[in-house]
DNA sequence: CCGAACTGTTAGCCTAGACTAACTATTATA
DNA sequence: TATAATAGTTAGTCTAGGCTAACAGTTCGG
């Protein structure tokens, strides 16, 4: 479903995770077309989580988190989450692609990073301070960039050094 | 240097890149030394690289970038560059973990998003309906936040649904 | 100018993940 | 119930990257 051309296991966790939210059983079909991967990948990755203890299966049989598989699997969704957010809400990066980039970095990001980001989102979209001004400032500003970006990845460098 | 267990191309081009700057001559103990890896590590790193036309390099010789990797190691340095100033000045990271998540995400996120982050940060900083405010009011709340740091991650959870 | 010390390379092996081709179970349907 | 279709697995390869051990070049000091 979301392409990606290469799966961790955190990823396998999240996919089963949220199939089964969406159907009763989960199945490595299911699995393999979520992430975009064949088959016989989805049955190695399970041998490797079985083995891990993270999740159960029988051959042939269904695809099951154990109680640690599925914390796991919590934490990435949350991770995942706070990275959409960002990407979507704060950003505006259209959604596909935030759904993309979120996949990819929800897995590096440190702990530190992602609970300061979090809280980043909540600030920003609460705006304590009254003046949910500043986003739609954002949004103009970043559209007038958009004729001199040049001009704006010129500044940034200078002002690096 | 920077601690890391696996690098990719681009982290040898940006490596590189940034010994060049501060040394005549780059050679494979330094890019070692940089990345955290081991001497036969880089040298297969750098056959690979000079098969791409990315990097000359003779056996026991020095280390050099072609125009075409050279390109791509400014790119790559300004990936990192403002995802490293995203996270130090805007989220207020320490400059220790930003700079290895900054390598880590470097290689992931799309243009798209890097794009529009490069404007959030110049936007965040310059602030140009002049209410500086913002950043310490983030600063603030965020504070407050350590504390019932769980209780933002649950309205964070609700909200999403 | 020769050997010690350092630098770099080769060879061989490991891990994570992915793929295809071919085989085995299971399900469903005539 | 037999057989076709579908689902899942196995075996064998591949790629990217990393590592150690052992070998080969270089360089420097005596």
């Amino acid at each position: 479903m979301i392409s990606e051309q290469t799966a961790s296991r955190e990823d396998y966790l999240e996919a089963i995770a949220k199939l089964r939210e969406e159907e009763p059983s989960v199945r490595v079909t299911q699995i393999s077309k979520r992430l975009g991967v064949k088959k016989p990948s989805v049955t190695a990755a399970l041998h490797k989580l079985s083995e891990d203890g993270l999740v159960k299966h029988r051959r042939y049989g269904v695809v099951e988190l154990t109680p640690e598989g599925r914390r796991i699997a919590e934490e990435v969704m949350r991770r995942h989450e706070v990275l959409f957010r960002f990407l979507s809400e704060v950003l505006d990066i259209d959604g596909e692609i935030a759904q993309e980039d979120a996949c990819r970095v929800e897995h590096l990001l440190s702990p530190t990073s992602l609970d300061r980001l979090a809280k980043f989102v909540e600030f920003v979209l609460t705006c304590p301070k009254g003046q949910p001004v500043w986003h739609k400032g954002f949004k103009y500003y970043s559209e007038q960039g958009e004729r001199d970006q040049e001009l704006v990845a010129r500044r940034l460098g200078e002002e690096s050094q």
